[in-house]
DNA sequence: TTTCATGTAACTTTAAATAGTGCGTGATGA
DNA sequence: TCATCACGCACTATTTAAAGTTACATGAAA
């Protein structure tokens, strides 16, 4: 199984657009995230519909954040993505015809479920603006010196 | 992401083995389970280690429970098929530089930590006997001409 | 009208789970 | 003894989904 890692990156990459206050390009974005514009691209466009961000083209173009940051939650985000799974493992088979098979899966089902539950009401919990606000604390706790906070 | 059904396996398997009480050789196993005998011995070889489950070689060999269902919870089973991944998704960076892939680690980490938790508190809370029990129960809510649980 | 930037589709690459093959080892029993 | 049975293990192959890449169309700005 190769990690999901699409949520991190986006939430990464609004952070991003949040400090830079004017349009950034898909470009930008994807040099600061070590990956492809066209990855970008993809994983801002459910965002765009969601009417979270804001893109435009031509000269100056590039993407926006269209809200407040205290109005967007991880959960939202998480839902603009398309919501991926959460979970790593599964049943073996849905449906099944097999009793032993239904015995162990209502055993999993709940539990999973629940999980997931939590997941999302944790993620419901926390705003882009406290992030932001965490990563301004942490910019504030580096040593002095360092002016900015660029990547290798 | 190719999602991962071994803990549902073998709880399947274990269940299989507990109905039989007879030792049950791979290739049974992996027949009532649609797969290959090699993945039964795999998925069963962490078992082994464990102490839950004993393997015989040889003319009427084959595999054992080797613990009342009682003992064993799928906590047990979880660990003893080496816990994998619960989660899918992951963060972009491990251990990074960035200080805003660093805010968002720390708001994404605790939610994944306390989910996992969650499950593997769920799953120690349910024993190979109860699910045995409800498969039980599964049987007997069966209309009466059917005789056996076998697969197609 | 050239340049820039997004929008999107198609394709390739990569990582991880799962499946399968072949052969070695040990136990049974004729 | 020796043929057969069943597990043990190393190795390879397949599958699935994410991530990356290429190519080109569209539309805005200079």
């Amino acid at each position: 199984m190769k990690r999901d890692s699409r949520l991190s990156g986006v939430l990464h990459v609004l952070l991003h657009m949040a400090e830079h206050r004017a349009p950034m390009t898909s470009e930008q974005l994807a040099k600061a995230m070590q990956t492809n514009p066209v990855v970008i691209r993809r994983i801002l466009g459910g965002l765009r519909d969601a009417g979270f961000v804001h893109s435009e083209k031509g000269h100056g173009g590039g993407w926006t954040i269209a809200r407040d940051l205290a109005a967007i939650t991880m959960r939202d985000v998480y839902d603009a993505i398309g919501r991926p799974k959460l979970m790593a493992m599964g049943n073996r088979t849905e449906a099944p015809g097999c009793l032993v098979e239904q015995a162990v899966n209502a055993a999993l089902d709940p539990a999973f479920r629940d999980a997931e539950a939590l997941l999302l009401a944790r993620f419901a919990a926390v705003t882009l603006a406290e992030l932001a606000a965490d990563f301004q604390a942490r910019m504030a706790a580096r040593p002095p010196h360092i002016k900015d906070h660029h990547h290798g």
